[in-house]
DNA sequence: GGAATCCTCCAAAGCGCTTTGGATACCTGT
DNA sequence: ACAGGTATCCAAAGCGCTTTGGAGGATTCC
């Protein structure tokens, strides 16, 4: 069943060279020829031995990955989410990965062997922080790569697949104060990493244009779980001034933000209006919500499919594809916001 | 500075057949000879080329995964901390992954692919079913691979790494039955999963042996987030006749578990034992706990890195590796344990 | 009409390893 | 001393692909 070069080109009546050719996308062939030759592969449902691939040109044809692991909980769901999209994609072009679990204080010792291996054409690389060390790293490593995320500080000068984290908490915080909101409580990701920090900075240039000031004990900081959001919305619940608004990082937070609300006996879009930043987790979607969710959203997986696109097209040397991209998350309202009471 | 096997063999002046056949075990070479070879390697950091292999031997030096997504938050906290061992493992030997994420309801089809593909040497599964139809059918695809966990009902002929989880749960209803506790909750896995079922079995055949009856409605079965844990230990102290004593299928849970106890007013270890299954992730020490939480204890890690060992000695026939291994959880005993209540 | 140019295609040489099918020398036992 | 082992080693043939260096014919240009 499964045919090879060789046997292919004798069926065809050509030479290997043409028929790889063809495959491969060189100009020195007859259009009609390539036309036998890809017709051919359908019918023989002929697939390139990766292996000899490998061999003859270098090439790995796999993508290294490094996996956050140990302390700070960010081997979590939204790791697991983007993986599966990077990995779909893979899946696709036939790309194998060389997954790295490494402890943060680890990663350029793993990245150094990694590069060193020759095992992979190239990584990818997420959480960025700011003035990441990472990013000079991999450059005087030379070897391709792509980030997820963007940091803060710096040359901007390498490859990266970002969500405009500043923008859509800045839309959401706009919508807020529209609403009539004055104390709007961020409950965000981990300070060290960028996209929290950009975050933060979005809600800090609406209330900075509607002239209001901005409260540094209205924003905490805190990995993702429903556990620190249910304790940080406690806490704001508690004050004697509360907010009434809260910007969520993450569904995950926004599970235990609904859950101190309840509890406190508040109406979710009456009393305190709620918005979260939305990575598309098919297990937590905002639309299910008891009260239905007010979100930024923008697919964590379909980020990770891009970017494994990317990765591959940069290493196939296909396609063209732009070196950095800013995703705009796009703001769906739901019924947790509403206007601000007392309004 | 790399070196290749031409190279190395000129260097001592064997031929490659010798120098390979001394690196790859055979019996055909004298035992000088392969130190010298073994000393030539150290010295010039030899590594053999993984394409050249592949092409030569026609093993693909990677192993399969499925990744479970969607419905269910099964690609969870866990999954994560069993692929980082297995990853681990893998790495130190130079095999790659094939990840494939796949739904549970498309799961044959992912296999059949994967086996097609030629792609994977052997594949890894997990999260067993009753019955599990996965087993027949890599069975029937003739591809090696290795379960974690064991499937409930049919043969019991597939290799296989499981955590004795009957005993586990069996020895943790014994010491609550020893403090005197007679109403013991469960908080378990998702009902479909074998371990759930085996825990649950556990902790049944502790009571009847103690001569008690297993209330039913003290069983929760659900995903395993915090979430969960905290609302179904709500719904028992809510009942007339709280259970004294509580079981955990996962440290996850039993944050949620302890949130609800501390809420009700209730002292852990006093009014309430809590135990619960400790996976030994790195993010959730028991030890840490306000109360430090008595556990079975079983590294999801080293499960991981284990079943890579198998699957990896399997492919190269290096190694003699049991097919099926049952691990014994540790009990370990600490604060959360006391004597029942009024005892 | 002959040289210069294209356009297509091909033979063959690797890529770096494993493995087959002997060699060669050294021991056996008889 | 000789047939038959035994222990070591080697030359060479792949594995299935890419890529170099042409070859052959058709076309174009003066």
């Amino acid at each position: 069943m499964a045919v090879n070069l060789k046997q292919l080109a004798e069926l065809l009546g050509l030479s290997q060279t043409t028929v790889s050719r063809a495959l491969n996308g060189y100009p020195e062939v007859n259009a009609e020829t390539r036309r036998r030759v890809l017709d051919a592969v359908r019918t023989t449902g002929y697939r390139p031995n990766r292996a000899a691939q490998r061999l003859a040109t270098g090439k790995a044809y796999s993508i290294g990955l490094v996996m956050p692991i140990a302390s700070g909980i960010d081997s979590d769901i939204h790791f697991g989410e983007f993986l599966a999209g990077l990995a779909e994609e893979a899946l696709k072009h036939d790309f194998h990965f060389v997954l790295n679990p490494s402890a943060p204080d680890d990663e350029e010792a793993t990245f150094r062997r990694l590069a060193a291996s020759g095992n992979v054409d190239a990584v990818f690389l997420a959480y960025m922080r700011r003035n990441d060390p990472r990013i000079p790293i991999l450059k005087s490593l030379s070897i391709p790569f792509v980030v997820h995320g963007r940091s803060i500080g710096g040359p901007r000068d390498y490859p990266f697949l970002d969500v405009d984290n500043t923008r859509a908490f800045y839309d959401a915080a706009k919508l807020l104060l529209q609403l009539g909101h004055h104390r709007i409580a961020l409950i965000n990701g981990p300070e060290y990493l960028a996209f929290s920090l950009r975050r933060k900075k979005g809600l800090m240039l609406a209330l900075e244009e509607w002239g209001l000031h901005h409260d540094e004990a209205l924003v905490h900081h805190s990995v993702m779980t429903d556990e620190y959001g249910y304790r940080s919305m406690q806490s704001f619940l508690q004050r004697p001034d509360p907010p009434t608004a809260v910007l969520c990082s993450s569904t995950v937070l926004a599970l235990g933000v609904v859950r101190a609300i309840n509890q406190a006996g508040l109406g979710i879009g009456r009393d305190i209006s709620v918005i979260a930043h939305d990575d598309v987790l098919p297990m937590l979607k905002p639309e299910n919500f008891s009260v239905p969710l007010t979100t930024t959203r923008s697919s964590l997986r379909a980020a990770g499919a891009r970017i494994a696109t990317r990765l591959i097209a940069s290493i196939l040397n296909r396609g063209d594809y732009p070196q950095q991209e800013l995703w705009r998350a796009e703001l769906v309202v739901r019924a947790s916001t509403g206007s601000a009471p007392g309004r």
